[in-house]
DNA sequence: ATGTGC
């Protein structure tokens, strides 16, 4: 990284001041350390983003920032529909609402002693893994259209999962404004058969066991105990997303010139959120949600089977579960000035702060629970949002650990097997249908998702709350 | 991320 550019206010606050074309200025929000590893190209795609039509405040990057389809990955953007503001479908992500959600199981780290094995082979075969892989679920025409509107609460209308599920879901379990006939035919083809399936990359079903605290009161009023076992899952939109990402991508780049935007980078494709193709992407986008939304709550389902088997009687409880590629139309206040804005977070958590009303009662007190998944082997973080008065990033925090080198650089250094070996030896299975995705995945192709913590509670995006211990992982 | 690719 070029810190010439930078301006440092604080010990995690880094400044890219607007010049050029910039309507706004960058922030990194990362300390010294976590910076110096970043990519140049962060810098650049910052720049590029704080040069669109209205953009508000600044564009942010997330400790665990790093280059992205033409926004970072851990960056947030607000921007203005009556300033000329757009949504872009480079700014969400290809993988719509990909998300986390964490299940308590009711277990304690004790009661896994013996069945740990037995678990992870059953969750291997119970859970659909890997790329192109099927549920056990075929969805017609009709019920595409319900799942599309429905998200979570239409899962559990299916039978997957209870009504108490839904108040502890982002949205309560169903994005609104979904418009499943602004989703191309061919996204909902590839959805068809892909219902309850986790997908591939660095989606994850991980059982996973508290091995610290740092906030005694929220850990309390999120349920968490040392030595608790929880299960955490990671994935999202699947092929629908990924087709609604390419379909409108392309015609954002077509209609761009018309709409009057000058675009710096072809992957910055965006629409003015006035316009009837902004509003149509928002549609299918929020159509997107409802299904990341639906899968999650059917591989809860899937997992509650599983855990059935080993532990009669079990009852596992959602935790929360928060999407991290999203564009959320929100009520944020910029200079003493309470505002209707379209927050983009690609690769960001929303971080929403104690007394927001759109918490679960249960977490006023403590804030929204953010789910931070660290990479295969190592630890996942549970924060508590702290957006409020002065906050930063529109109530946003990190998503993860964020990549420290290309997929093509991991598997260049590390084997599958030699991974999941290694990972063995310390306790942790690994159970996947790709060697390669496991190579590409090994801990250290991430950055310390221990100093990313760090960071964002340093800089007042969330507080630590629970650092979670790898036990077993289904990767896809 | 992805029926892994213009």
């Amino acid at each position: 990284m070029d810190f010439s550019k930078l301006q440092q206010r604080g010990s995690v606050e880094w400044r890219l001041p607007a010049t050029g074309r910039m309507r706004v200025p960058g922030v990194i929000l990362a300390s010294r350390d976590l910076v110096a590893a970043m990519d140049d190209k962060v810098l650049e795609q910052i720049a590029n983003v704080a040069g669109l039509p209205g953009i508000v405040a600044a564009a942010y990057a997330m400790p665990d920032a790093h280059w992205g389809y033409g926004f970072p990955i851990g960056g947030v953007a607000a921007f203005d529909a009556a300033d000329g503001g757009v949504v872009s479908a480079g700014g969400v992500g290809f993988d719509i609402s990909c998300g986390v959600r964490t299940l308590h199981t009711g277990l304690k780290r004790a009661d896994l002693e013996g069945a740990k094995l037995r678990l992870a082979d059953l969750l291997y075969a119970r859970i659909p893994a890997g790329l192109g892989s099927v549920g056990g679920l075929r969805l017609s025409a009709g019920g595409m259209e319900a799942m599309l509107m429905g998200g979570a609460r239409w899962a559990v209308g299916e039978g997957y999962g209870a009504i108490a599920d839904l108040t502890h879901i982002e949205d309560s379990g169903c994005a609104a404004g979904a418009d499943p006939g602004a989703v191309s035919d061919q996204a909902k083809r590839r959805q068809r058969d892909e219902m309850g399936t986790l997908g591939s990359g660095n989606h994850y079903l991980e059982l996973q066991v508290v091995a610290e605290l740092f906030d005694q009161a929220a850990a309390h009023d999120y349920g968490l105990a040392v030595d608790d076992v929880v299960v955490s899952i990671h994935c999202g939109s699947r092929g629908l997303g990924h087709q609604i990402g390419t379909d409108y991508l392309r015609e954002m780049v077509l209609a761009a010139p018309a709409a009057g935007i000058l675009l710096p980078d072809r992957e910055l494709a965006c629409a003015p959120l006035a316009s009837a193709l902004g509003r149509r992407y928002l549609g299918a986008m929020r159509a997107a949600i409802n299904c990341a939304l639906a899968n999650r709550q059917i591989l809860t389902q899937l997992t509650r089977d599983a855990f059935a088997e080993v532990f009669p009687g079990s009852a596992l409880t959602l935790l929360y579960d928060v999407s991290h590629n999203t564009c959320k139309e929100e009520t944020h206040r910029v200079d003493g000035l309470s505002r209707r804005l379209f927050v983009h977070r690609k690769g960001a958590t929303r971080a929403f702060g104690p007394g927001h009303p759109e918490l679960p009662a249960g977490y006023r007190r403590a804030g929204q629970p953010v789910l931070i998944g660290g990479s295969m082997g190592t630890a996942s973080y549970i924060l508590a949002g702290r957006a409020g008065e002065g906050e930063r990033a529109f109530g946003s925090a990190c998503h993860g650990a964020g990549w420290a080198m290309s997929r093509h650089e991991a598997t260049r250094r590390w084997q599958g097997r030699a991974v999941i070996d290694e990972l063995a030896g310390r306790g942790i299975l690994i159970r996947s249908p790709s060697s390669r995705g496991v190579a590409e995945e090994a801990p250290l192709a991430y950055k310390d998702v221990g100093a990313v913590v760090d960071a964002a509670n340093l800089a007042g995006l969330a507080v630590k709350v629970a650092r979670l211990a790898p036990l077993v992982c289904v990767k896809g």
